[in-house]
DNA sequence: CTGAAAGCGCTAACAA
DNA sequence: TTGTTAGCGCTTTCAG
């Protein structure tokens, strides 16, 4: 393999023309006699020329690559924003590295370290809280990053997420609607923004309608985190007639506790999760959610990511008003049997 | 951000020495007086330098990239694979650039071509036996590349793969030693190696039982097909006893179409898939599946092609031998509720 | 319309 | 032990 690659060299010996020429046809210039092009053009066939990106990134300082920084592709939540991401980014010809840090700042750091040595032109992150560092590092460069379902307070770059607060806390209220008054929450790790946020809502929702019931369990999105909260709840004197998990794992994990102490779901104990992961609706009962916009949470992130790219290429210093504005993304309720309270109805 | 960007000539100056001094303790080279290095590393540190792996990558004619080329990260399977692969390349410093091709022939060339150029060192590559210009294009510069999960016929790259075959054959005699007789298969689409292998399994176990009934209804691995298939299944005048599909996502199809029809699983039929994605235990009644180990298919997928990597660069000419060996793993019965068949053993 | 040449940031002979 | 220099493959002035 080695020694036998094909350059512009080769291409512009053989066409009898200069570099200059073939790199003027390869990037559709204009000035090149249609002639010599298509002769040009022939050779690059014939020989199975590929341009080298890598040279073209040295020259133009820019790579056609970002870097997606995530905690964990294999949480059910990140493949369909991963997916969303990529297939936005083929359609630009741009290329994905990606990868998991498990939410570790250490692993943050070197993720996003090794991405801007491979000179990726932005980055989609999807980091802690605690990271400011790495962010305001990023800021003192312009460097174009987006937010990604999380963020890191006080940063000025623009974010991708639905409204964490509205969204639990109409999930809140329409348990409250149905008739649930004594309803649990299974909250994320707070240090994350969905998991606080969250709570945020569901307490606000309680709030305002004077209810005297309120009850948070920290659990960590995980699905251990709900069966052991689960647990607990169940234990408790005070135990609710709904617990709603922060996320659609924990809900699951909760689901797991039921079945060992022998609750029936919805009768005994209603649940519901958050997310709409793929398996909701596979599960028995079927689990009431929020669902989350998945993929167009990842397509819009790079969409937004190449806007700030492109800006900027152009400009010199970047007003963090010229960045690409946040996006939040609406919920929808999923009414699934998780929740049907037939009790509540008779009573 | 453009202009500011620190190079290796910037801390040569203010370290007063050359770049090619710079460059030998960038890469711990010998020979340097260990008042030089100290001195250069404190600037580096100083200016917060980082190298640029671009320029790196054009003189070492490496770029410590691969690419994963894959069909859709959605697929339960492939985020569980697609961790494997990450964490192990991340341990050595490698990028993994990622993209999906829902194995349409076309979006596979491309995105192999992308890649390349982009100059990846190396690719892991699930794609559809059809696609054989790829393979052997890339056999032809003895380009490193490791086929995973799925493998092109003929192609001389090595593989790291389930034996499907025996896979779906052990899980076939499972059934007959259970009791079952009647047993029917959902098969994966037949282009594909894994969906043909696992039909061949389980025909194959069958004939060596002398088992007259043998029924196979062609699905292509999702879920859809297998809610289809199931429905047919269960109007067909000799219904089996038991549904044995080629993966969880179809086995998952036929609970729905069993619970719409008001068949309790497993007592008026059973099903059993594999893979044993995450879903398989969270669904009721539980699944009993094969068990793939998706992660280690990952990490070894991404050692052998490093070990391709390295060994490339070492020769002028391979000879398919000195190639990697292909790994086969092995799966496990993972027996749940689905299969656990009271009738039989009554009657 | 085309070619020559500089240079992107770095590594690796080769000299000193 | 260190510096000078060529060159990786390409784009882009600048001349012709």
């Amino acid at each position: 393999m080695p020694g036998n690659k094909i350059t512009i060299k080769d291409i512009a010996q053989k066409a009898g023309v200069s570099i200059s020429t073939v790199s003027r046809v390869l990037n559709d210039k204009p000035d090149v006699d249609d002639q010599t092009k298509e002769a040009i053009k022939k050779v690059i066939e014939e020989l199975n020329y590929q341009p080298d990106n890598i040279a073209r990134s040295m020259v133009l300082d820019k790579t056609f690559s970002i870097g997606l920084v995530i905690p964990n592709i294999t949480n059910p939540f990140f493949p369909e924003v991963a997916r969303g991401i990529e297939d936005a980014a083929q359609d630009k010809s741009y290329s994905v590295i990606f990868s998991n840090t498990d939410s570790k700042i250490k692993k943050e750091k070197e993720a996003v370290d090794l991405l801007l040595q491979n000179r990726v032109d932005g980055l989609i992150l999807s980091i802690s809280m605690e990271n400011n560092d790495i962010i305001f590092e990023l800021e003192n460069k312009d460097f174009p990053v987006i937010q990604l379902d999380r963020n890191v307070p006080d940063s000025i770059y623009p974010s991708v997420m639905i409204d964490n607060k509205s969204s639990a806390y109409k999930a809140t209220n329409y348990l409250l609607k149905k008739g649930y008054k004594k309803i649990a929450h299974i909250s994320g790790p707070q240090n994350t923004f969905p998991g606080l946020q969250r709570k945020i809502g569901y307490k606000k929702a309680l709030k305002e309608n004077n209810m005297g019931y309120i009850k948070v369990c920290k659990g960590d999105f995980r699905k251990k985190s709900g069966y052991e909260c689960t647990e607990k709840l169940l234990n408790d004197t005070k135990s609710p007639e709904i617990i709603f998990a922060a996320n659609d794992m924990m809900a699951l994990g909760a689901y797991n506790a039921c079945k060992e102490k022998g609750y029936k779901i919805p009768d005994d104990i209603a649940i519901m999760g958050h997310d709409n992961i793929g398996i909701s609706d596979l599960v028995e009962p079927p689990l009431t959610t929020m669902d989350q916009p998945k993929y167009e949470l990842g397509t819009i992130a790079f969409e937004k990511l190449l806007k700030f790219i492109n800006l900027n290429s152009k400009n010199e210093h970047l007003n963090p008003e010229q960045y690409p504005e946040s996006q939040t993304l609406f919920t929808n309720l999923v009414d699934r049997e998780s929740t049907k309270n037939n009790n509540l109805r008779k009573g």
